[in-house]
DNA sequence: CGGTGATGTCAGCACGCGCTGATCAAACGT
DNA sequence: ACGTTTGATCAGCGCGTGCTGACATCACCG
């Protein structure tokens, strides 16, 4: 679980993408239309979100078709249910202060 | 799910910090020992932690005793658990590019 | 083969944001 | 009461990073 791989999420316009690309496998030519956004802007979004892994791009003849990688999807999940179950255990302990 | 909680949540500084609190709940002064960082520093990564509901301050008399909220990561979890399982179904689906 | 459209790349700019240092308030110990 | 310590706040600086615009590339179609 790296830090570049929670910051690419967390990011206003890639989380948009990542939720369009729940619903179906996208061209970037959808995702200007979807967004608004630029296709150049696009294209560095996505290849940040190719480089840590959530999405992976098909080339398909003019085209590009991006789709998301649901198990890294599913380990974001899992590292905040791991943190999320700790921290119920860790409210029983305080650490004294001297 | 608001933006600002996972972006909130995918600072360096601010995830080690969620980390040591996964543990046990800790004054200011703790993690000034744990991460290295200034307190000025920490405090203002506390106050935007406290501000997107990630974690609750408890004044003890001269110190301050800070915890996570598990509700609020096991939310996050959620969230990308929903976005996993809806993911793999999107496989499934390519919208046509005319 | 040119023309067109889809996508990727890169340099440059601007804004956001994290870090620092100074200052302040409150609480404890002497 | 005074000094010390914890912690919060704020202004200012600097770097990271997202957006843009121009260019390159490749695939399709006439």
């Amino acid at each position: 679980m790296t830090d570049e791989l929670l910051r690419a999420l967390a990011d206003p316009t890639r989380a948009r993408i990542v939720e369009l690309l729940t619903v179906e496998q996208l061209c970037v030519c959808h995702l200007v239309a979807e967004t608004g956004a630029t296709s150049s802007n696009l294209s560095n979004h996505l290849r940040l979100l190719r480089s840590v892994g959530a999405v992976e791009a098909e080339p398909a003849g003019r085209y590009t078709y991006y789709r998301l990688r649901p198990e890294v999807l599913e380990a974001v999940s899992a590292h905040y249910a791991a943190l999320a179950s700790r921290s119920r255990l860790a409210l029983a302990v305080k650490r004294p202060c001297d």
